[in-house]
RNA sequence: GAAGUCGGCCGGACGAUCGCGGCCCCCGCGUGCGGGGGCGGAGGAAAGUCCGGGCUCCGCAGGGCAGGGUGCCAGGUAACGCCUGGGGGGCGUGAGCCCACGGAAAGUGCCACAGAAAACAAACCGCCCAAGUCGCCGCGAGGCGAACGGCAAGGGUGAAAAGGUGCGGUAAGAGCGCACCGCGGCGCUGGCAACAGUCGCCGGCACGGAAAACCCCACCCGGAGCAAGACCAAAUAGGGGAGCGCCAGCGUGUGGCCCGCACGGCUCCCGGGUAGGUCGCUACAGGCGUCCGGUGACGGGCGUCGCAGAUGAAUGAUCGUCCUCGACAGAACCCGGCUUACAGGCCGACUUCCUCC
């Protein structure tokens, strides 16, 4: 389909293992709404895992909302994200902030890691 | 029309684009993936995890102790600490609302402050000198005074001071006596019962509060929980399953302990079980409609519907239009309750007041 916008499934992160390699030697790049980390796959494509503890909002309700922002942005960038997996962590507080400001924070982050990752 | 009480219900809507996980059908192949189509996809509290039950495993849940829970009566229910109806007490003009509502003459302990005294009563102020006692006066009869004497009516303290009011009575008083009220016991009547009664008899009254102090009485409760549990199965360690049998001791075993119970021996069989995966996993004490029984909770009959099953965990994002501008908040094995949170709105019944006819 256009964009080629799909995958979900096969682009989540699903093993404790694969989590504790992301945490171990990861990338990083955080502001004040999140901490993202990514880490180099051989698999060819984007993987995301999500981490959004109760410090960052004791509503399931937030956390909820929070990870399918994220989700959101992850499936619109995943054709340039390439062979990386990443981990995205919430702060506290961002249950306040405006949807466009956090996409716009999370595009940031995708495009330094990116970057970053292409490098070493 | 205003104020209020009770019960029930809804909890942004519509459209477009891009997505997510589930089930069914068709096609393709590399048999779990791809493509196409269809159907559905969070709540009234999904929440707190406070009760009750189903389900699962464990010794198939036996006896006793300990421990916990419940606590007016009757009914409903799978069950309950829930619900309904009734009784009693309290609040409100009223519709209605509230109540851990068994026992304090089984025992132990407690009742702050204040107060003399907080439960075998007692006596600070006060009242009284009739008898007895003491002091003074008098020849004497007697008089006056008093407390180490009598009293508990009045004052004062307190949440509470040992029935209330009146009359009699008395030195002063007191259920000391009487009347009425109250209280307790027995009976009778009504009610399944809690309980009630203008009822009768008896008792002058022996009954302060608190059981959310211990406690007593009655009834109930085996333990753990879907990370239960079953199956497939890399790694690692050596054990696991079935059948037959057992005197005692000892050891082992999910329950806090004891008893009881099972296992230990022999024979036969062979995989084991972590990562990961599959099942459990959604169909039901089910929803809706209707009729019947019942004051009601609810029960029964008939018809009809199929209503989330994820597992790093699916219901979202963006844009547009509209309105009364959107609260509390996200299923995790499933039900029945309770409790707590909640913008705004709708419907019905009833109460009080005002106005009009």
């Amino acid at each position: 389909m256009a964009g080629g916008a799909r995958f979900e499934r096969r682009a989540r992160l699903v093993r404790k293992a694969d989590f504790q390699a992301v945490f171990d030697r990861a990338e990083k790049s955080g502001d004040r709404y999140f901490t993202v980390l990514a880490r180099p796959n051989d698999l060819g494509h984007a993987r995301l895992g999500l981490a959004i503890s109760k410090r960052a909002s004791k509503l399931a309700v937030v956390r909820n909302t929070i990870k399918r922002l994220v989700r959101e942005s992850f499936r619109q960038r995943l054709a340039g994200l390439g062979g990386l997996d990443f981990v995205v962590m919430a702060r506290p507080g961002l249950a306040e902030v405006e949807h466009p400001a956090l996409f716009e924070a999370l595009d940031r982050h995708w495009s330094r890691l990116v970057k970053r990752c292409a490098r070493s």
